[in-house]
DNA sequence: CGCGTTTGACCTGCGC
DNA sequence: GCGCAGGTCAAACGCG
């Protein structure tokens, strides 16, 4: 899939840089002493520093790496899980077409998933899984009912996205083709809610609502509904259409499945029609801090921890686990230093190549 | 002229 | 059955 050609392991990162760091500082120290023997102690000096640079930026490349591969493991196994996953929701949605025309229209989409939400009126949705939380009895028809409702439903991911409140346009630019096809006040929210759908392919079943937030006019939220049949559409530019690599620093949350926040920051695009997890992507990070978060998310079985409201369990969900590998990987690519990281590791088992062939 | 947006009318589901 | 609210349609309109 995507991630796949996004980061080609193929790129043997696991090369190991000592040998190398080890190798070149030597030839710069003879060649150093041997034009400037009056200042061997400065140089001394310096090339210690050098060396602790190197070891540091090599060590930092192994944990990279290291990462890497934990994470391409993840998601291969989180992929398989997944489409298991939907393989046996596919099945349950076949079974479960509705009489009522409006709901046999959204069976169209063939990626249902068992999710169930709660407009609770605010930017916050509480997804229940399996059971709304308004229907308090428990009568089995009606239970049924829902559970039927359910699996009708399309896969709903709800982005919220803190924008200049002055800005009246409610584009929320995801890197997908949206076509306008209604707008409408909404009772609980002066501000008009604006229907969309996506553009680009025919067939793409996907859907898009668009409100700004009744408690911070500058945030639009943005419901998206269904799963894009087609790649994304337009160029990851910077500060073009993706929706949350905007220079300007927009904060940006998907909330979802079962009341659970997480916070992770990042500066990729997020998949509308991704899983529906809870992510609080706010821009301005530290670098340490999104290394923290990564390791954490890299390796979810070495004892780390998100911050949940559900706890451990939820971070071991495997749609959770899978969306936070894919905004990870895709943070990885697109960040510049990574890249800087990537072509130094690169240069340097050139450079390893040469020297051992005697080359320079 | 074609395409996208706007907007009022209409449709549908749901609660009472 | 009725009314309300959300969702969709489609003609009118604007823009490049």
């Amino acid at each position: 899939m995507e991630f796949t050609s996004l980061v080609d392991t193929s790129l043997d990162l696991s090369f190991r840089p000592r040998p190398v760091l080890d190798k070149l500082p030597k030839q710069e120290v003879q060649s150093d002493f041997t034009g400037l023997r009056g200042d061997n102690m400065g140089v001394k000096n310096e090339t210690v520093d050098l060396l602790e640079e190197l070891n540091r930026v090599s060590s930092e490349n192994k944990k990279l790496t290291e990462m890497l591969t934990v994470v391409c493991e993840n998601y291969n196994v989180l992929r398989n899980q997944m489409m298991e996953y939907m393989s046996t929701q596919n099945g349950l949605a076949d079974d479960s077409a509705g009489s009522r025309k409006r709901k046999a229209e959204s069976i169209s989409n063939p990626n249902n998933s068992n999710i169930n939400i709660n407009n609770n009126n605010n930017n916050n949705l509480d997804v229940v899984p399996g059971r709304s939380s308004e229907s308090s009895s428990s009568d089995e028809e009606s239970s049924c009912k829902k559970l039927r409702e359910e699996h009708i439903k399309a896969k709903v991911t709800v982005v919220s996205m803190k924008t200049d409140a002055s800005d009246t346009s409610l584009i929320v630019k995801d890197g997908y083709q949206w076509r306008k096809y209604g707008q409408k006040v909404t009772r609980d929210n002066p501000c008009p809610r604006a229907y969309f759908r996506c553009s680009f392919a025919p067939t793409c079943p996907v859907k898009k609502k668009v409100q700004r937030s009744i408690e911070d006019q500058s945030i639009v939220v943005a419901t998206y509904e269904g799963e894009h049949n087609h790649p994304m559409t337009s160029k990851p530019e910077a500060g073009g259409a993706n929706t949350t690599s905007t220079s300007t620093g927009s904060r940006l949350n998907v909330t979802t499945i079962a009341g659970t926040t997480a916070s992770v920051p990042c500066s990729t695009t997020l998949n509308p029609s991704g899983p529906t997890i809870t992510l609080d992507l706010t821009a301005p990070k530290t670098v340490e801090k999104r290394d923290m978060k990564m390791n954490q998310s890299a390796s979810p079985t070495c004892g780390n921890s998100i911050h949940t409201s559900t706890g451990v369990e939820y971070q071991n969900r495997p749609e959770f686990q899978q969306f936070l590998i894919e905004q990870m990987a895709t943070s990885l690519t697109k960040d510049p230093s990574f890249k800087a990281a990537l072509a130094a590791a690169i240069s340097g088992k050139i450079l390893q190549h040469n020297n051992q062939t005697g080359r320079w």
